[in-house]
RNA sequence: GGGCGGUUAGCUCAGUUGGCUAGAGCGUUUCAUUGACAUUGAAAAGGUCAUAGGUUCGACUCCUAUACCGCCCACCA
């Protein structure tokens, strides 16, 4: 056996010699940063933020498009951007925070409030490079001189303006709606939120008056407010406009029957009992028959009887049972209510196998509880609006348009007023103030000396605390509804006192992430934003379509009047060998950077982009990257085999386009460069369509099959005889070869690239795309 | 409940406006054994294109219905 020695290309293709060093290469080459120039148009794309403080999955991996996209432009010639950043992601980050506290036997309530900022930011700051580096390792050419945090204080400053400008514009208020929150979070979330779950539940029917109703939750009848029926319902026409007395667990209630259309009198009984402060609907329902809002359950998730016990004479017995719920968690309450209506002959049956819906929090999979909490509401409807034109007049363009621009339209027409309040610290508060003096019963909840959960009004607290302890140590604010506020901090406009204390409740990080286009860009003025802005493509995965891109529409469109991408590409979602969604509690989960390791980059990217319609799932196993690694491998041998001859030719063998070659040539040469000059149009044509995995197919089944194992073979003796006309064409279409594979396989091909001689010495990232 | 997508070779999927013997990757079978690559080469097997109708000279491709799978949205107590 004969070893063939080529200097610095083995036998194989190993990424684990070259990828890092190029990587590097490029870095300090400085080829990652645009160079800003008024004559051409940029090309733009800002990375969809990962978690910063969440390792890459394959997703991330997906995130190759746009490498592809950034490089082929780069290689066109245009300035070209591909902004970098991290996102603080409020709730998934302190949710990951407190459990690693909880591993530790500590708890979120040992610390205060920026204590436990403090330690998160550190936290995440450790975390934040691991995400960096192994983006780096798939080769992503990213402007890291660019790269942004979420809470970098320019972008937070820009944030903070937004919500003002906002404010002023009547379009951020202050209500107090039900807001889907979870008592064990201690916080409220937005409608998209909430994840829904199929549960089955007992449904209780219960004697109510004179009627028989049926419930999931007996422990909110205690303030129930108003009975509905279907007017349309013969049965019970006669009742409405009625007041009626009914006896329940505490004794007997007062109980108007009003109308609605929306009760479907084949459910249950018939009848719906109204509880404004515990369901969604009930509680629009009272406000059209201006009910009270009587809420019993607490945001600890509690039974508060308290509103029962402060009456006088209660009879024996109910305060008895009062007592007995009070303080007990709705699960609990609701166990002993059920048996009480038994003991008092209240309860007529039970379905136990009751299916319905749920609201589940989506992090920590606890029942969500609406609660009647002020939050912060952006109204949304103008908004919309103004997205919902834009995309109608081509101004941005979804792709693939089909399936994604009517799930844009649907929600857009659809959209509820956004609730970007959220009762955690790791964020951005919002920058209202409330003056403690005029606002004198606003809850306050905090950790004294000893670590000590404490909750009162400012009221209680005045007298024994300083200001600025109650400052310092605070916790939550939770201010009445009617609470007075300022977007000032400075002295309180009414009362000229300096006893103010800004809003706890942070901002939904999506609020922050909206605005990630004007935030990172430097929006209103910087030489970045005049000429970046709009960015040309919005490259992510469909599942947060309406979290990010259709707000960062709304909010771009708002703030800057210019819609901020010109095309939104949804890219595939990435599945496992047998097209099942990867989890981790499903074992499926492959790891990029695994795979990175074994295979290397290339062919991880290449396995990624290989045999998947726009839109549709792309199914990767281990196999399939092996196959692609085989054809990095197979590109490399290539290049040894033209090196090889070359060198036996012994002479210099001309570059192709600098002879008359061209005139003269073998018919097998012509048809070789034809083909060449077909894929590389159609490479163009793909890409520009988005088309990758037809690009990517192309590019294999010619190098291989075409170039490899046909033209290749059957010239074998004309390139050992050292004819160079031959040699010229074959290197010349290897050349435009790694061109046109350099941005589905950057490694691989600019580690040949540098074994080739060339008229410039660039490296292929900056060369020159192929033009036909 | 409303809407969307899918159903093509053993597996995962392409098939862009209806038109040549329906393709790829992986897998399988047979042969080749080493001056580019065994991470290879040559060849092969394998599909009533979910089902039933319809439009058309012609349907994997268009229309209707059905079945199953997946996803999104929705306040049914």
């Amino acid at each position: 056996m004969v070893e063939i020695s080529l200097p610095g290309m083995d036998k194989n293709y190993d990424p684990k010699l070259t990828e890092e060093a190029i990587y590097r290469m490029w870095e300090t080459g400085g080829y990652f940063t645009p160079t800003i120039d008024p004559q051409k148009k940029p090309f733009t794309i800002l990375l969809p933020l990962p978690n910063a403080n969440d390792p890459m999955h394959m997703g991330h991996a997906m995130f190759t498009v746009q490498d592809i996209l950034i490089r082929y432009h780069r290689m066109m010639g245009d300035p070209t951007l591909w902004l970098p950043g991290g996102d603080h992601a409020g709730i998934e980050t302190q949710y990951v925070f407190e459990k690693k506290l909880a591993k530790e036997g500590k708890s979120r309530f040992q610390f205060d409030r920026d204590t436990l900022y403090n330690m998160i930011a550190d936290y995440v700051e450790q975390n934040k490079n691991i995400n960096r580096d192994q983006m780096k390792r798939l080769g992503f050419s990213m402007d890291w001189t660019r790269y942004r945090y979420s809470l970098d204080p320019n972008i937070v400053a820009t944030v903070l303006d937004t919500f003002k400008t906002m404010y002023n514009d009547g379009l951020a208020y202050r209500d107090a709606r039900l807001v889907n929150y979870c008592t064990k979070d201690g916080t409220g979330f937005s409608d998209l939120e909430v994840k829904y779950d199929e549960r089955i539940d007992p449904l209780y029917y219960m004697k109510y008056g004179p009627f028989t109703i049926a419930t999931v939750r007996p422990e909110t009848k205690f303030r129930d407010t108003a009975l509905a029926v279907n007017p349309k319902d013969k049965r019970y026409k006669k009742y409405i406009g009625q007041t009626l007395e009914i006896m329940g667990l505490l004794g007997p209630i007062q109980m108007t029957v009003i109308p609605d259309q929306e009760v479907d009198p084949k459910f249950g009984t018939g009848i719906m009992k109204v509880t404004p402060a515990h369901d969604p609907h009930d509680f629009e329902l009272g406000k059209k028959f201006n009910l009270p809002v009587t809420p019993i359950i607490d945001q600890r998730g509690k039974m508060d009887f308290s509103w029962f016990l402060s009456q006088n004479n209660i009879e024996p017995k109910y305060k008895e049972r009062a007592e007995k719920y009070h303080g007990k968690k709705v699960a609990e309450a609701r166990a002993l209510m059920v048996e009480d209506l038994k003991a008092d002959g209240l309860l007529v049956k039970v379905d136990e196998q009751y299916t319905h819906r749920v609201g589940m929090c989506y992090r920590c999979g606890s029942v969500l509880e609406p609660l009647p909490i002020p939050q912060w509401y952006i109204k949304t409807k103008p908004l919309a609006k103004k997205a919902i034109e834009a995309v109608k007049k081509g101004k941005t363009k979804i792709f693939p348009k089909k399936r994604f621009e009517k799930m844009y339209f649907d929600w857009m027409n659809n959209i509820l007023d956004w609730n970007i309040s959220r009762q955690i610290v790791w964020g951005p508060r919002i920058p209202i103030w409330y003056c403690l003096d005029c606002n004198p019963d606003i809850a306050l909840s905090f950790l004294n000396a000893e670590h000590v959960k404490m909750f009162g009004t400012y009221k209680d607290f005045a007298s024994t605390h300083s200001f600025d302890e109650i400052k310092h140590g605070i916790q939550t604010l939770s201010a009445p509804l009617k609470a007075t506020y300022a977007l000032t901090d400075g002295a309180c406009t009414t009362c000229g006192g300096t006893h103010i204390l800004q809003e706890t409740d942070t901002f939904d990080t999506w609020f922050l992430s909206s605005q990630w286009p004007i935030t990172t860009l430097g929006f209103p003025d910087s030489k970045d934003f005049n000429y970046f802005y709009p960015t040309s493509v919005l490259d992510t995965m469909w599942d947060i379509l309406f979290f990010w891109v259709a707000r960062m529409m709304m909010m771009g469109l708002y703030r800057t009047g210019k819609v901020p991408f010109e095309v939104v590409h949804l890219h595939s979602r990435v599945v496992d060998a047998h097209g099942k969604k990867m989890a981790k509690s499903k074992g499926n989960v492959i790891n990029p950077i695994d795979m990175v390791g074994k295979y290397g980059a290339d062919a991880l990217r290449f396995a990624l982009m290989f045999g998947a319609a726009p839109g549709s799932d792309i199914a990767i196993s281990e196999d399939k990257i092996r196959g692609m690694r085989n054809f990095a491998n197979k590109l490399w041998n290539i290049g040894r085999f033209i090196h090889m001859n070359i060198d036996a030719a012994k002479a210099e063998i001309p570059f192709y386009d600098d002879t008359r070659l061209q005139t003269v040539i073998d018919a097998n040469d012509k048809q070789i460069i034809s083909e060449l000059n077909t894929l590389a149009v159609s490479v163009t044509k793909n890409i520009n369509h988005y088309r990758f995995s037809d690009a990517a197919q192309s590019l294999y089944e010619f190098t291989w099959h075409q170039f490899a194992d046909v033209y290749l073979e059957k010239n074998k003796d004309r390139f050992k005889a050292g004819d160079a006309q031959a040699l010229s064409v074959l290197r010349h279409v290897y050349i435009i070869l790694l061109k046109l594979i350099h941005p589905f396989m950057p490694f691989v091909t600019e580690s040949i690239w540098g074994t080739f001689p060339r008229k410039h010495a660039d490296p292929l990232i900056i060369s020159h795309w192929p033009t036909v």
